[in-house]
DNA sequence: AGAGAACCGTACCGTACGGTACGATCATCT
DNA sequence: AGATGATCGTACCGTACGGTACGGTTCTCT
């Protein structure tokens, strides 16, 4: 398996002025697009010369990932530890879960980033979309890893593979919108309803975990 | 709603010289992705001027709708109007729709395409997204719902909301292996395990839809 | 056969991008 | 104060793309 570390460009930490210019950019993919992002219009709009950038992030690439790592470190993904945990505290966290996981996904610079990362996939040896997956995503994987075993160690749900039980969860979240999103349908965009998306993927994900009345396995 | 007669470019079709064409720039697509689909790399590929292009598809985005509408025309999604319908055959027609879903999904066209549409949905006006949406995805919608119909007519499932019971049972299937294709992931490419997906998918479907021993709404 | 349309190959144009070079400016260190 | 290094603004270069124009060729229709 692969670690941050493994990720050039991942390790080291930026300046101030570092930070802002990538803030900057950011803003510039989210104004335009992927080819709104010129290193002269960045140094233009960050007021910095083109060659800092080259000094800095080595190529546009390089700039990209420093855009990833960069976004990614400011979002900090917490850990609901919970530590008294009965079935309707555990339900709640994990609508809770569901619901930020929903709002993250639609983020503005979520998918700004989601949509650079996918155009670059087709060129061979970019690795922004794992850059993507270990930097984004790992973070919302492990805070629900956590709350899964808690609730599991409670005995409130009940799994033999719990990346499986997760991705169930997510799936059941997710469904599809987030590649619709991704593709700029504006009826998938609706956070106003992403509460209720929420609560019943979680009514349906007890439902298959839950333990209720019949928790041994069904015969036949 | 939209129709596909909304799209423009959509409803004409194109000469055997237009198709050959089109085939050739899913190639060039597929081996460099967007950036090595250019007009002149193109008309070099399939030895036909840039002048032809322009007339035949306007301009570089009418071209890659018409790629879109071209590769959507070639994929014929069959409707399993299954006639006698037991649970067992019910059972074998949903595993077969989720092992298609993912083979389709997992496709090297598909992915090119997706990828394409996600890339300019950045752009104001880009209809690619929707386009792909109209075309490729509702003929799979299509053949879903029909198959929901027919369990549900049957008595093999309930469900209040065909539609959502359809995206469930999507979300079920597809988790975020699609995302994942789309960022380039390779362990989320693994078509031998399809298979395997498709049953669990479809053995959540059905407890979760499915007619068995407690087929009443759970009170509380 | 002859006219007309469609099409091919090539050349051309303007633009815009990634990347580099250089002088000027500012801050910091001794 | 003087030197050193980082940074800014600008200019520059090579390339490559989207789109257009044009002469020559092939096909079709009458």
């Amino acid at each position: 398996m692969h670690d941050i570390s493994d990720i050039p460009g991942a390790p080291e930490s930026f300046t101030p002025r570092q930070r802002a210019v990538l803030d900057r950019a950011l803003e510039l993919l989210l104004e335009g697009g992927e080819r709104a992002l010129t290193t002269a219009g960045l140094a233009r709009a960050a007021s910095c010369s083109k060659e800092s950038l080259y000094k800095w992030f080595g190529d546009r690439d390089g700039l990209l990932a420093a855009m990833i790592s960069h976004q990614a470190s400011k979002v900090r993904a917490r850990i609901d530890d919970g530590s008294a945990l009965d079935l309707s505290r555990f339900r709640a966290h994990l609508v809770d879960f569901a619901t930020d996981l929903l709002q993250v996904l639609a983020g503005d610079v979520s998918l700004a980033l989601n949509r650079l990362a996918i155009g670059q996939a087709s060129r061979e040896g970019s690795r922004l979309g794992q850059l993507l997956i270990e930097r984004g995503r790992r973070g919302i994987d492990r805070r629900a890893g956590a709350l899964l075993d808690a609730g599991r160690r409670r005995g409130l749900i009940v799994y033999g593979d719990r990346d499986a039980a997760y991705h169930t969860l997510y799936g059941l979240i997710v469904r599809d919108l987030h590649v619709r999103m991704l593709l700029g349908e504006a009826g998938a965009r609706q956070p106003e309803k992403f509460a209720a998306l929420a609560e019943e993927a979680v009514t349906q994900f007890f439902v298959l975990f839950g333990v209720r009345e019949n928790k041994k396995a069904d015969p036949d």
